[in-house]
DNA sequence: TGTACATCAGTGAACGCGCGTTCACTGATGTAC
DNA sequence: TGTACATCAGTGAACGCGCGTTCACTGATGTAC
């Protein structure tokens, strides 16, 4: 169960018995028809029939449904965890987080989407709430450092601010609404109002002087 | 058609006849459901039930569920243009308009729901195309006046991110993402972050100077 | 003012569908001895 | 090494459900004369 995503990348494991590997099976079935029509359609029955299995299969792995789709946006906390403190350790740029939360978003759209449906999933869920948990670390950590000592009533909104700017710019690039210039290059588009929003203040986004 | 929005105002027209005004009637109910349990599981059947009509009424007004979605984002869109033209009429300021933004969201949030679904209807209809324009029109506007003649390769740029702030903090209040004592007064947040990232320049949201 | 008629909003039965969930079951696996 | 048994992953039939859409219809309205 807390290993099934670290497996991706090691070889199939043939699939004499059972199946084998069933609960990975039938999440990546899932990411794969939530990517191709939102998860709004998402059917237990189609998953099972994709994955070929019995359509009662999913049971023994997910309790219902809305199991399935907790096991889902637990998974995406958890990916959405590691690529944030992968890009912060690797520049030590709080505004390179925001950018990896946008390349998060497109990139793993299925999950980012699961996620941000609360009504879906059962967000109390214990793996839904640790992964989120080592999410906030990693952003309120960057923070901190960010803004230096003495700043600890700041954290909060900026943190907000930060977070508002790139899930917004992230919604509104996978919903389509941007012109399509600007939605080619999203990471690009997060740096250039990332930063005027967070690093220039002489160069910030207005003109009132 | 194009009036039923208007006549909310006016006083209810007596029962008498067919029914009046199903169509009008028909779309109070929708917002009501999905005010109350969101728009996907919206049903065209319990609408009608809802409205004390036959399951067929509503395919008189409406072609199918496509077509009643579609109508309730065009109105949103409308409501979302006047609410932004009376914010930045009223004020002058570009920064009650993303007030006024997340005003809307928030209490016009069925419509608010509807319209960043774009699944959920025709996002090519007439009138949402419309509505949409006039939207941006308001809201560039507002920029152009902002950011004062010569800086019109800045305007794009500037409408992406303020657009970005205001939805993203809409998006996560409504999610419930936010820590209770910020989403408890939307507006003073978006004052706050909105006023650090877009008018004082000394005062932007950083520490690195 | 009165009659005939066209319009069209709303009806109710019927269609076919796919869904989530339950349940007794089968049969392959791994383990105890 | 071999046998008996417990475990449990996956089966397939059955349930009851609510849905969107179609269709021939009814009956109230408004209009033409």
């Amino acid at each position: 169960m807390r290993d099934y995503h670290r497996s991706v990348t090691e070889p199939e494991p043939v699939h004499t018995y059972h199946h084998g590997d069933l609960r990975r099976a039938l999440l990546e079935a899932a990411e794969q028809m939530i990517r191709e029509s939102g998860p709004a359609s998402l059917s237990l029955r189609e998953i099972a029939r994709k994955v070929g299995v019995s359509h009662a299969g999913p049971t023994h792995h997910f309790k219902d449904k809305t199991g399935l789709l907790t096991a889902i946006a637990a998974e995406g906390y958890r990916r959405l965890g590691e690529s944030l403190r992968a890009a912060y350790g690797s520049t030590g740029s709080f505004l390179e987080v925001g950018v990896a939360y946008v390349r998060f978003a497109l990139a793993e759209r299925p999950y980012f989407e699961v996620m941000f449906r609360p009504d879906m999933y059962r967000r109390d869920d214990p793996e839904v709430v640790a992964a989120l948990g080592t999410v906030d670390d990693t952003v309120f950590g960057a923070i901190r450092t960010m803004l230096g000592p003495g700043q600890e009533d700041r954290v909060q909104t900026v943190g907000v601010a930060a977070w508002s700017l790139v899930h917004g710019l992230a919604m509104l690039t996978i919903n389509g609404n941007l012109p399509p210039e600007l939605a080619a290059d999203p990471e690009g588009l997060t740096r250039t109002i990332g930063a005027a929003a967070f690093r220039s203040p002489d160069r910030a986004l207005n003109a009132t002087t």
